[in-house]
DNA sequence: CTGAAAGCGCTTACAG
DNA sequence: CTGAAAGCGCTTACAG
């Protein structure tokens, strides 16, 4: 019933060429007569024929997979990271093996040189500060290491510029009357991982309050984790110091949308009411007619991987640094017409 | 500076033997004499070898890879599981991939021909109801497949009685004076999973207080996602319909820790004022001193790599189910002492 | 631009 | 119990 699947030796004998050529189709090398790779691509669709990746990387001597690490949050942060990360990749013929950081005990283990993770040709680093946990602030590994979401001198680093996403926020809320209250979100203390990008946003967001004439009182700050329940504990919180309408900067979209949640709940009305302006950028935010300050995760990812390839590749030159910059979109939740952009 | 990775050919040479006895050595082939093994172990170690896995995977004919398709719902349940899959996956020289399902679409890409997941020689799906996804609920492949933390009918299933595991909670409770109040998780509704294991534990939660002549009002139901905000949410909610002393299911762990929280923060009393009684029995509840429904999760995940392996390795009988009982642990939140197992 | 050959690092019958 | 050989499905110089 089940043939065996075919090999680059059907394909070579159906398309009447050297093994060599076949594995040069493969690999879009570019000494390949037109009309011979054809022969060949039309050979493989009709025998079904997928290479096997393991051959391959016996035979090339190399994995063409390359690691992931991330922290093991599930948020859409990560998604999206994932997802431009991957397109690179698979378009280059690269694997992409996900490694959930569960524990630094695990990362650890990642390196060590028994371990797949450590097999792979590169990795990527994602949201994780090094310079704490590891000596002279490297990993231990000989493999090039491309970070994203995260900043370090000694790598190439992909990120956001998180503070001058809080001064948009800043700058825009205090365009409007009524009191400005803050979420910021904070980490579990118990995760390997401690990310400083809540901390900038509201670092940028004090400081074009304060720039604007309306300094931020602390008071007015309420700290949760990244959850939606947090966004309407802290709606409710802000309703006992102050009435309606104010004004909600959450550094998150997903708390931004629980401060929408519980608004409508009360029977407040998001944009007249209360005032919220998230921060992500998420496809979600848009569907919720949440305002935030957008950051192009995807891009990011995908930055992250050419870095990588390009390192490599073989590359070497000094560490690079890409960053990227937020955008602020008004959406309803700030009571503006949706999708137009904010021109400063 | 950097010497050539050793082969199996250097330890060979190293040893004295020949190369299928390294092999051999490598895979606990019993037919090795004693102290030709030794050697053998004893020239791997002087040389720092370690087999390639990629050689391995071409010459054996099979991935040696298991994946692991899991929601992406970084939870702490789900750490747990893969802990206990990948501590007997390594046991026998399989690698473990996980493949964190973002979307249905996603699953479906996994499950192609081309694509890392399909390469693997057995996959485990956790928590994922088939039937309502796929053609008569099935996958669309032709590797062996365990189900841990769902059930189906025509595949091997490890679950837990999450039923069983409701009615402890409403047994327990049930003795104590003072309203009884209980916390309902809910799913995403984007998510690609429905998960019924919540709905379950109510259920068995309200059959037994009805047996116990103690009827659960609708009313005292509160519904919310899985986060530490909703159980603080939630105690909030109850105390605005009955006083102190009063008594709280959650079906969660994460979820009774905001009830505790919450309690703390309004100066309640866990154990007293406000019992509290969990569903999970993770590490941390210990921590906080929560009682809780425990369940096997390590176990569940050890069970179910197991009864993969044996039908990676031919066994044809059929479908399998594994049920796992969950237990009660008495600690400080319901006013007992710690670490008592409660026996009915 | 293309073919034939060597080789990647293992596993697995097959003899002995 | 052990060795020598064939083979897994590719990639990569090397010729031409």
């Amino acid at each position: 019933m089940k043939r065996k699947k075919p090999t680059i030796h059907d394909v070579a004998a159906k398309a009447g060429v050297g093994l060599g050529t076949v594995s040069r189709v493969l690999n879009d090398h570019p000494a390949v007569r037109h009309e011979t790779r054809a022969r060949v691509l039309r050979a493989m669709e009709e025998l079904g024929y997928a290479p096997n990746p393991h051959a391959r990387r016996i035979a090339g001597g190399r994995s063409y997979t390359v690691s992931v690490l991330l922290p093991f949050v599930a948020t859409e942060f990560y998604r999206r990271l994932v997802e431009g990360i991957e397109g690179v990749l698979l378009e280059q013929r690269y694997d992409l093996a996900l490694f959930p950081i569960l524990s630094l005990a695990r990362l650890k283990r990642y390196l060590e040189n028994t371990t797949l993770a450590y097999l792979t040709d590169g990795l990527i680093l994602a949201s994780y500060d090094l310079t704490e946990r590891f000596e002279e602030g490297r990993l231990p590994t000989e493999r090039p290491v491309v970070l994203v979401d995260a900043q370090n001198p000694r790598y190439d680093s992909v990120y956001l510029d998180n503070r001058l996403g809080g001064r948009l926020a800043g700058a825009y809320l205090a365009r409007f009357p009524g009191p400005i209250f803050a979420i910021a979100v904070e980490e579990e203390p118990d995760r390997a991982f401690r990310r400083t990008v809540f901390a900038e946003r509201m670092a940028g967001f004090q400081e074009a309050l304060k720039e604007a004439g309306r300094p931020f009182s602390p008071d007015r700050l309420y700290i949760t984790r990244h959850s939606q329940e947090g966004g309407r504990l802290a709606l409710r919180h802000f309703l006992e110091k102050a009435s309606p309408p104010l004004n909600v900067f959450a550094g998150a979209d997903q708390v931004a949308l629980g401060v929408l949640e519980e608004a409508v709940r009360l029977g407040l009305t998001p944009g007249r009411d209360v005032r919220v302006l998230g921060f992500d950028g998420h496809p979600f935010a848009e569907e919720a007619g949440l305002s935030t300050i957008a950051q192009p995760v995807e891009a990011m990812g995908a930055r992250a991987a050419q870095l990588l390839l390009e390192r490599m590749r073989g590359y070497q030159g000094p560490p690079r640094e890409v960053r990227f910059e937020p955008v602020l979109v008004e959406r309803a939740s700030t009571g503006t017409p949706p999708a137009a952009l904010y021109v400063p």
